[in-house]
Formats: structure tokens, sequence, C-alpha cells
RNA sequence: CGGAGUGUAGUAUAACGGCAGUAUACGUGCUUUGGGAGCACGUGGUCUGGGUUCAAUUCCCAGCACUCCGACCA
């Protein structure tokens, strides 16, 4: 897949000063981001295909679901926010155009569905809908921190739905809820659904998805037995009380909101009379929810929790490559031979891999290879003459394996 | 937006107000080859604008940038 050599990017021998959040000072330190304000970041080629990689897995649980992917506008018009009352909000990039027009870069997506599906939905045979995007959303956040955790840019899958019933709202934010559980499982974390209120965006309370880690922004009471949490804001127990559900110990953290899901009712259906007509003829506003998941922030807690003082460890669901094969420097070209074809082996029978084909000494290679966090590591050295010896990231046991074995150990 | 701090080479760091140094990276050559190798030579730098001074990386002012705490927020 690629050749280390011709990456565009390099590693950097130590951590970037100025950065204090482990995401931000090992995926900058690795060459998977790099920060160009605050709060502004390029992903580049490693850090996409990490990303590429949480977007397919959201992609596959959204539309397990029935959500329809489409890509809305980032220029959004002050006419839409408007007509919700959100025009001038705190957390808006708004701006005047060399044209007089004035616009806010989208940092939710509300306004700009609801008016776009009032075009398409007529009668409640057309209900339920459900519509999601990935996409680059801008808040005004009047502190970036924490590297990709608090973004002034970022981006989020915005998933939309549409009812003719509180029941059909109800069921879809429960399936929701399912299929966000299992997103986050997929790509290696661990969330407590957590109760909440609902900001900006609804009086309801509402859920937050958080992963427990000392980074995060919120805290996080929960219960130490079953499922039961909720976030500091609304908690009505204590560290150390007794669950109100399965009388266990409340415990309580820190915690990344990595998600969230709300019911938003009909405020916006009504602001813009997005309606539909019911069985007895009647117009009817329509029932909306809506649903986030923040990729980048996802990229960001993974590398939050799934660390060491050597660097990242990726999931395997996520790595950027499968293999990090490591070709050792050999006066013996049969050697050099051999990695070669055992590269092309790989890459054939369509593993990511990523060779390590740098003229740098073995050190170097290790280090970078623990750095960049692949899942696997296959070092071809004298040492290992024509086996591969084979190493998990977060093992310390290698072992000689033949290329038929790596590649069904890394194929699944 | 309030408070604190920091801006020196691609990166990380030194320098009483007196020739801007080291490491690493990069380039060339030789040596080396399992945990960030060695030698030699070479390229490359004081955030911007003012001020004080014979002289400013250093002191002062302003701006800009970044980090942290707070407020705010996914």
């Amino acid at each position: 897949m690629m050749l280390q050599s011709r990456l565009f990017t390099k590693t950097l021998k130590s951590f970037p000063k100025d950065e204090e959040a482990i995401n931000a000072k090992m995926l900058i330190r690795g060459g998977f981001i790099r920060k160009m304000s605050a709060g502004v970041y390029a992903q580049l080629p490693l850090g996409l295909r990490v990303l590429d990689k949480i977007n397919r897995i959201i992609r596959e649980e959204m539309n397990a679901i029935g959500g329809q992917e489409m890509l809305m506008q980032a220029l959004v018009a002050k006419e839409y926010w408007e007509k919700s009352k959100r025009w001038h909000t705190d957390v808006a990039y708004e701006f005047k155009s060399p044209f007089g027009e004035e616009f806010a870069l989208g940092w939710t997506h509300e306004e700009v569905v609801t008016a776009i599906a009032t075009h398409f939905i007529n009668s409640y045979k057309d209900l339920p809908l459900s519509v999601y995007q990935i996409q680059t959303k801008y808040r005004a956040e009047p502190r970036a921190k924490n590297g990709l955790l608090r973004g002034r840019e970022f981006m989020m899958k915005d998933l939309y739905s549409f009812h003719s019933s509180k029941e059909s709202l109800d069921d879809f934010y429960q399936q929701v809820i399912k299929a966000y559980q299992k997103i986050l499982k997929r790509v290696g974390l661990k969330a407590l659904v957590t109760e909440a209120s609902g900001g900006a965006f609804t009086k309801e309370y509402t859920h937050e998805f958080q992963v427990l880690a000392p980074a995060g922004e919120d805290v996080v009471f929960y219960c130490k037995q079953c499922d039961f949490a909720q976030n500091k804001e609304i908690a009505h127990v204590q560290k150390g009380n007794i669950c109100p559900l399965c009388g266990g110990e409340i415990g309580s953290s820190p915690a990344i909101e990595v998600a969230n899901v709300f019911k938003l009712g009909t405020r916006y259906s009504e602001a813009f009379n997005l309606t539909y007509t019911d069985k007895d003829g009647n117009r009817q506003p329509v029932i909306m929810g809506s649903y986030g998941i923040g990729p980048t922030r996802i990229m960001a807690t993974l590398v939050e929790v799934h660390n060491d003082e050597k660097g990242i460890i990726w999931p395997e669901s996520v790595a950027p490559y499968q293999i990090h094969l490591l070709e050792l420097k050999s006066k013996n070209g049969a050697l050099k031979l051999n990695a070669k074809k055992i590269y092309k082996d790989l890459k054939d029978s369509g593993i990511e891999v990523l060779f390590d084909d740098r003229d740098v000494s073995a050190g170097e290679k290790f280090a970078d290879a623990d750095l960049l966090g692949i899942p696997w590591r296959a070092v071809i050295s004298e040492k290992s003459g024509a086996k591969i010896e084979l190493k998990k990231r977060d093992s310390k046991e290698a072992k000689l394996v033949g290329l038929q074995e790596l590649q069904k150990l890394t194929n699944n």
C-alpha cells in the first residue's frame, strides 16, 4: 500500500512544545495531523486513513438503521437561522459576503435539513425517514483546546430523523442509541450512555455517549454495576451514593462526550412549516430527532485511551494500516528481495501494509513503529531469516511466522 | 472574553545588554547495521512594528501567534 520512504509525512523526534493534550502530542509527532491554527487541524495522509476507517464504520451502522447519506452546504444563509431564531448565537462564525449577503458557517444543520425536507415530505406515508451527513462543522469556540477534542473546525456525522408520531421517534431514538453503541464498540471505545441536559438544542433531557478518560471535559456519575450514568450538570446522585436502579456504588470520572442524541420534537418543523397530512387529511407538524457523533473527536479519544509512553496503540478496526513491515538494514541482498516480495504479496492479498523501506537504523524503525501504533509489526532481518518476526503493538512477545500465517492472522 | 505564561534553524533547546551556540533533522562522502548509530564537511535561525542604548535574542511598549486556568461549549 505504501512505502514509508515515500510517505508525505515524517515522524518528529520529540513531542511538539505547546501541546499538552496526549492526542495532540502523539498525533502531531506521528505525522497524523498538523495544527494550522488554534483548534484548526489538517488531516495528513495517515490521519485521514484513520478518519476514513472511523467514518466507514459510522456509515455502515447508519445505513443499517435506514439512514440515507447526503451532504449539505457549509455556507448557510442568514434566512435559515432567522427562522429558528438562531442567528447571532455565540458559537457561529457569521460574516457578510463581498456582495453583502450574510452567512454563518454551518455549526449544526437542523435548519438546513428541515428546509430541504419541506420539499419532499408531504404525507404520513412518507414517514419515518432519516438522513445523515459527515461534514466539517465550524464553531467559534472562545477557547480551542485539548487537541482534536475541542476544535473550531471538526468533523461531525449528524443524523436527522422525521416522524409522524412520538412513538415512532422514541423507537428510532432507541435504534440510534444501539447503533451508536455498536459504532463505539467497533472503533474500540467503551462509552456510557449518559443522561444529560439539552444545552442549546432542546429543553428535554438527552443522552450523551461518554468515554471515561482523564482528558474529558465533562464529569459523569455512573454506577459501577449497571448502566446508570448521569452528567454532573443534571446528576441527582453523587460519588459514593447508592445507584437508584440497582443499589450498586456510584463512581465519578471525567469523560469525553463522543456522541449525543436529541429529541427535537416540532421545534424546527414548526419554524420551517414542515408538515405532513395525516390519515384524516389534517396537516400536522413533523416530529424530529437529531443525533451527532464526532469522528475527529473519536480519533482523539482513541489516542487518549489507547497509548503508552512510546506512542499510539490503534485498535485494528481503525488503524491506518494493518501491518507495519520493517526491513532492517542488511548487506544480504537476498533479504532485501525477500522483503520486497513479502510486501508485494501482502499488498496483493489485500492487506493494508506500510512498508518501512527507509535506509535508517533498526532502532529508529522500531521507535517509529511504536509511535505510529499500527497493530502488527512484521520485521524482516538477518535474525528472522526466511521467516517474519511478528509482534502485536500492545504485546512484548514476538514470534516467527511464515507469510501465509501472517496473511491469515491479519486478515481475520 | 478575564487571568497567567511562552515566542530563537524543519524539530527540541542555550546564550550578564557585547561575533547567536548545541542536539537532532536535512545534503555530500566514508564507516556501521536488532531499540532513535559513528566520523568529516556543508545548508539553515532570534514572531512583527516601535522605543531605550554606542550596542537588544536579552530591557520597555504595542501588535500577532500559541499554551494553560477561568467563563463558554460537541
